[in-house]
DNA sequence: ATAATTCACTTGCAATTTGCAAGTGAATAT
DNA sequence: ATATTCACTTGCAAATTGCAAGTGAATTAT
């Protein structure tokens, strides 16, 4: 997917090249929404990622600084694959994309409300949903995700 | 670069099957911030897309809603391509984009400062920016793009 | 201890998509 | 009238994608 030649320097084509396949924000989404972080997890997306495909653009997304790759500590056939810094920048990208598309696809499943309210209470949401991520939490799913963060009434 | 059946309803797809191949991106790009709005002008792009895909990709961004297409008044054999209100609602995420490359690209050709200086502003330059595009005007180019209403000095 | 299973990939190949080069026909400019 | 411009389309080669079937190391089950 990625062409070997830089087809220039603006800033929408060196994110093209860095994410801009049919499947990198798909991983993307997979870590930030679902707190996916292995091969297997992200094999089992709903969209039907190809084996092949999948290993060539996590290679690409670790080669790019996107994610990071670490050995499974419990788990020696298993890695771990993380959001660095600069794949952390992407959260808001990617939430912006998201908003555009709960409010413009008429089938979407996505919470509307839930939606809306992280864009009511941009600032702090963002921020919560970047530290989440980064602790290895995530917006929907796991004991500490945002969502939980967000509804659960205090012990 | 459409699939024929639908992947999944996640926002995320939902967006990626709109606009998410390699040059449809850099069409809303040129149009947001270089004023573009004919097939000739697409054509010119520095990335140097192929007639073809031009086409297609036109058409597909005109069937998902993103873009119009109307004839030029003052020239028979042309059509003008402007975002719709669909369209117009995918600026945010664009200059969500254009920062991440902005602060990670090394070899970005981004004035740094004026994209800093956009998100410091964020509300008030993202409504001028949209005002502008819908009414013709781009970013960067034209008597009345966004660049000339900041900076300029008034008569 | 051995065997079966799981896991993260890789390989081979067919099918689709892309990209180049060369048209085409209508509208405009000369 | 003729040439040129414009927005495409067509034909084909090359690259990419996607499926199905491996592979080998690590773990689990017997």
């Amino acid at each position: 997917m990625k062409k070997p030649r830089l087809r220039s320097n603006c800033p929408v084509n060196f994110a093209l090249e860095t994410f801009g396949d049919t499947w990198s924000l798909l991983i993307i989404r997979d870590i930030v929404f679902w707190g996916k972080k292995t091969y297997g997890e992200f094999l089992d997306s709903k969209e039907g990622i190809a084996s092949n495909i999948l290993s060539s653009r996590l290679s690409h997304l670790v080669q790019n600084g996107v994610l990071i790759k670490k050995p499974d500590k419990n788990d020696k056939r298993k890695s771990i694959y993380q959001l660095t810094e600069k794949g952390l920048d992407l959260i808001p990208m990617l939430l912006e994309m998201s908003g555009w598309a709960t409010r413009n696809d008429p089938e979407t499943t996505s919470p509307k409300d839930f939606v809306e309210y992280i864009f009511a209470n941009r600032e702090k949401m963002f921020k919560l949903i970047r530290e989440t991520v980064k602790t290895g939490g995530s917006l929907f799913v796991g004991k500490d995700c945002v969502v939980s963060k967000l509804f659960k009434s205090s012990p």
